[in-house]
DNA sequence: AAAGATACGTACACGTATGTATGTTAAGCA
DNA sequence: TGCTTAACATACATACGTGTACGTATCTTT
């Protein structure tokens, strides 16, 4: 009943060295890009060895892999997710929306997307790919909440709601990046950006 | 008289290979970064070999540096030189650098500032910190013009006029990256965007 | 409690890319 | 025309990091 005294079950014990290591990854991610991560640093600094990190994951790729997908729900749970309820018109969602963007970019785990994206822009290769996945659907999202409020009245007319919708998501991007969390100015010129972006 | 006949003196000929080098090596770090670009490759695309590179730059970093520094030239001759003489207001002066900004942002060369400052974001590489410096000049020059804009009147008040500058900055990078050069477009949605965030 | 399974550590093989040392060709100069 | 130097190519030494094989410790099951 070594389990019992130690109050560490196999499966806990299993999620409990996942999750250390993919915070580790994110962190990594984030600060060295995929190519210039060292697994063997990933490891020590989550408190364990190469060896662990290999047992939970196939390898460097499939650890970026996961850490994008991780980093994906996180964004849309906490961002996206939080404003369904708001039934404003179009414009102020994404305007809220951009504001949630840019404290969640405060985080650093919030780097990773943006460091892999930039990574292997260009590229075809697997992480690169499921990073512009991820932000495809935000893009997505971003153009229909566009086209909706050229409809109901919020937004004027402009360009093209696609271009539009890339232009707010590159440029709250670009901007919480260069003011590297300082609060709360990130929050009220991203904000500005998006109105100057959809003409409001 | 070879040299006549081919029509290539020594000088000639250094300076040829040295700018067919860093050509290609600004296209390859621009796609690739610092650490995935191939110098065998850089080479290769130029027409010669690694001896060649290694006989006109002192190496990889000293490579990189040399394209920055080229780069940069290129951004302030083209961008910032070319309005040096309209004497408009302030806030004119800023849109009109977003969009040349934007233009500049269409050629392939102009991604290596971008992949290089999320490459070495908080390390501390001589690579990086040169594209710091450079980053630094355009922020620092755009924050002079929102002061003056704020005292000639045509920018109005709001949060610190440094803050204001890199939040330009950074929206209009993120912004044309996200088009792609998607013109006209981008051109004139860097423009709204300053527009928003300097409240004009 | 013993045997099996799982979590994790250690050691090594391998590829890749940089830097350097050495060779070869072309240009400047007597 | 022959010698010197610069431009460039080739070959080798080295370092670094990934992946994998194997060993050890901890947990589970009967």
């Amino acid at each position: 009943m070594t389990a019992a005294r130690t109050g560490r079950t196999q499966a806990h014990r299993r999620e409990q060295s996942r999750t250390a290591l993919l915070e580790s990854a994110a962190r990594a991610l984030s600060t060295y890009g995929y190519t210039n991560v060292n697994l063997e640093r990933v490891a020590r600094d989550a408190g364990y060895t190469r060896g662990a990190l290999y047992h939970s994951f196939g390898g460097k790729e499939q650890l970026a892999l996961a850490v994008v997908e991780w980093v994906d729900e996180t964004w849309h749970s906490e961002v996206r997710g939080a404003l369904r309820e708001h039934q404003e018109d179009a414009a102020s969602l994404v305007r809220e929306i951009a504001r949630a963007h840019a404290r969640f970019c405060r985080r650093d785990i919030a780097g990773v997307m943006t460091t892999l994206r930039v990574e292997f822009a260009g590229q075809q290769h697997p992480v690169g790919e499921a990073v512009a996945r991820a932000t495809r659907k935000v893009v997505d999202d971003c153009t229909r909440l566009v086209e909706a409020g050229r409809q109901d009245g919020s937004i004027p007319e402009g360009p093209p709601a696609d271009v539009v919708a890339r232009a707010v998501v590159g440029a709250v991007e670009g901007l919480t990046i260069y003011l590297g969390g300082a609060a709360p100015h990130d929050e009220l010129l991203a904000d500005q950006a998006v109105v100057g972006l959809l003409s409001l």
